[in-house]
Order: C-alpha cells, then structure tokens, then sequence
DNA sequence: CCAATGAATTTTGTATACAAAATACTTTAG
DNA sequence: CTAAAGTATTTTGTATACAAAATTCATTGG
C-alpha cells in the first residue's frame, strides 16, 4: 500500500510575507489608516509586487488591511466599533475553547496552568509586563491545545490579530492588570475542577472586561489627541 | 469641511472569480480533493494566472481551497473532522447572533420570522426543500441582521462556506427535517418573546442536531461508496 | 517484464511589461 | 492670487515572460 506523500518544502516568499507584515500591523509599525505603498514596501522587502500583492490579498481576507478597488490597500483602522463587534465573539469562542478544554484536560496540563498562574501573579507583583503577556498568552494556548480544534484555533488567532492591535495602542491600567490576575485565578479554579461551564462563563467575562477597559483607554488616548491638536 | 471621499467603483477580476469559485466549491462542481488546474481555469474564465491565483489565495484563508507550496492548489476536503469542528464553533456563533439579535428585534422582524416560519412548514409539508431552504436561509439571515454584528456575519458567513458543501453531498432525512421544522418553531417561539439566552441554548442545540445528521449520512454515503468501489 | 534512471514536459513562483485609472502638477482665465 | 481645466506622473490591475521545481514519459539495465 502507498503511503501518503508528505511535501516538506520552503515556503514561498508570499507566507514570509505575510507574516512579516502582519507582525508590522499588529505591532503597529504600520499605523491604522495608513496607505500602502507597494513600491516601497517592495524596494524594502526585496520583492516583486507578484507575491506583495497576494500577501496583500491574505491580511486583507484576515481584516488587517482594507483593499479598494482603483485605489489600494490601506492598514485597516481599529475603530470603537470593530472592537466591541470582535470581542464577544472572541468571549463566545473563548469560552468554548474553555468547555472543550475541560473535557480534555490531563493532569500535567492542569499543572502547568498552576505553574503559569503562579508566574502571572509574580510577574504583576514585580511589574514585569512582558513576562506577565508571556505566560497570559501560554495559559490560553494551554486551553487552546487541550482543547484539540485546529479550526477554533484559527479563528481565535485570526481575532487576536485583529484586536491586539488596539492592546499595543495603550498601557494597561494599574488597576484593570490586578483585576486580571484575580480573574486569572477564577480561571484556574475552574481548570482544575474541569468544570466546563463554568469556565466559559469566566473566561467571557474576562473577555468583557477586557474590552470595556480597552475602550476606556483608546477613548482617553483619542481626546488625549485631539486635545494636541 | 471636506467630506470623506466615497469609492465606488467596478470590482477588480479578482473579486468575481473569488465569488464564483466559491460557488463551484460549495455546490460540489469543484469537487473536495480535486486538484486546480490553474491554465484550465484561466482559459474557462478568460483571465490570465494572476487574478487566478490571487483568487485562490483568498479561498486558501477561507479555508475552501489548500495550498502546498510548489505543489499548487487543491479543493479542500470535507472530513467528518473538519465538520466536527466547525459546527461547535457555529453553535456558539449562531448563538450569540441569537442573543444580540434578542436585544434588538423590531416588532416588523418578529412579523418577518413568523410569516418565514409559517412557510418553512408550508414548504415542509409539500416536501418542496428549495422554498424550504430559502425560507431557513432567510431566518439566519434575519437574526444576523438584527444581531448588527458584521464581524459576526463574517465570520459566518465563512464558516457556513465550509460546512455548507457538506449539505450537498447528501440529501436530509425525512426525519431530520421534520425535526428541524419543530426546532424553528421553537426558535420563532424564543424569538417572539425576546429571550436570548434560551434562544441561543435552541440555536446551539439546532446546530449540534445538523452536525449529527450530516455525520451519519456522510457515513452511510461513505459506506456506499466504498462497498460500490 | 519491472524498477530505476534520466530526459522532456508541465506546473509553479516570481519578475517584468503595459494599458487604464487615479493622483499630482501646471497652466491659464477670471 | 484663486479656481478650474488640462497635462504629466504615479499607481493599480492584469497579462506575459522566465527560471526553478515537480511531474510525466521514455529508456535501459536487471
């Protein structure tokens, strides 16, 4: 009997580019609103406009760029309003990936969260906000990996870029950063009870109030600008 | 002042070979698995491989078409895995549609969904299952619609791409549809009296009933297909 | 006759070319 | 000097070109 054929190959200068660029995006060293020089940005990959504009094509069908026809892509804007569309239906998602979890969860795993819970709480105590997003975002790939579907997963990442933007555009609030690593604790407790439900209803609030920090902050950073202007 | 400039303007190539791909991939023409000749489409649809491959490009994000580097593009498979991991991820969107639609119905959309539900049963009970299907499409739409999510209708609209090539590889039972019409009767019943919660627990479990169906005819296909080869 | 090797062909990824549209820049009439 | 009209330049969408890789086909040795 053959065996299926597994293609291992390098990948095409399209994938590469679309990576760079949504790290660019998400970082927001290309600013929201922004036009998109093909040329340029040709010139500073090094790349023909073939597999730019495909890259282009793909962030496009992701939400991070905004494609007009005649016209050109812009950097997709991070408005109030996509915000407060995307982040129930990231709650709605998270809190599956949360029930399908419990179902899942083996031991090692569960103490593995306890682990990260420990080093969230430790990171917050000594300030230290990289480490604190680090193992924030190991947690919820833990709940990601036991929760075993590829597809989910996609779909999260794709909101997550959408929305982490908007976290790159504003300090997290002293107090908003405790409240989080309480809820993280909630987290935690239903993790280890492997109580499905439960968790889905803490992980959307947490996801609520995420959101309504957020907007809080870019409402103040915006009147912060317009009053410089 | 100056007004924010409005661009209308004619859709690109790429943009109408992405719809009709669409349609030959979900209505089965392009068949799951079914490797895409580029030159054959390209002489099909009288473009040339750019707009071609920037088409498929933007399907490969949608999750219809896959692609291996240096080993072109096939149409994605529909595995019994792929549709059951979509359809929690349905679940749970449909029902947050349900329950954002719930905060928003105007008395005109509960007329709307009861006319729609008296000829989901009149369609039923003359077995004509394309009036039946377009009544069932125009609920959903309805709830997206007053749900006012468009990232939500989005990504629905995605995911129901995926799921919906399944649908036409196998016929509904007489049983499951006249299951499925006493489930919309529910739906128009949570719908009536604006209560979202129980509306998205009926749309998450409409959904979870779909998903078992189509498995055990998807098998019973498979089945036939093998015992036939 | 079959498996393995190598040449011919097709397919794929990327670059370049070119026409049509949009934008920027002049010029000129008021 | 300003505003409109017309011209030049850039940008965009699509087609074509071309090299590298993959596939197919033929050939040869066992």
């Amino acid at each position: 009997m053959a065996h299926e054929p597994i293609a291992i190959s390098r990948r095409p200068l399209h994938d590469d580019l679309v990576e760079q660029l949504r790290n660019l995006i998400v970082r927001g060293v290309l600013a929201p609103g922004a036009k998109v020089q093909e040329q340029a940005l040709c010139d500073q990959f090094q790349v023909s406009r073939t597999p730019l504009r495909e890259a282009l094509r793909s962030l496009a069908t992701e939400g991070l760029v905004t494609l007009t026809p005649r016209r050109g892509a812009t950097i997709a804007k991070v408005t109030r309003q996509d915000l407060e569309e995307a982040f129930p239906i990231l709650g709605a998602l998270e809190a599956l990936a949360g029930e399908l979890a419990c179902a899942n969860l083996t031991e090692a795993q569960i103490a593995e969260a306890r682990r990260l819970q420990a080093e969230l709480v430790a990171s917050h105590e000594r300030g230290d906000l990289a480490a604190y997003s680090a193992a924030n975002a190991a947690t919820h790939q833990l709940i990601l990996t036991a929760a075993d579907n590829p597809t989910l997963s996609g779909f999260l990442k794709t909101l997550d870029g959408r929305v982490r933007r908007a976290r790159y555009m504003v300090n997290i609030s002293g107090v908003r950063w405790a409240a989080a690593v309480a809820e993280h604790a909630l987290i935690l407790q239903a993790l280890e009870a492997r109580d499905g439900k439960r968790l889905g209803e803490i992980l959307k609030l947490h996801i609520a109030n995420k959101l309504e920090a957020l907007v809080t902050q870019l409402e103040s950073a915006e009147e912060e600008a317009k009053k410089a202007s």
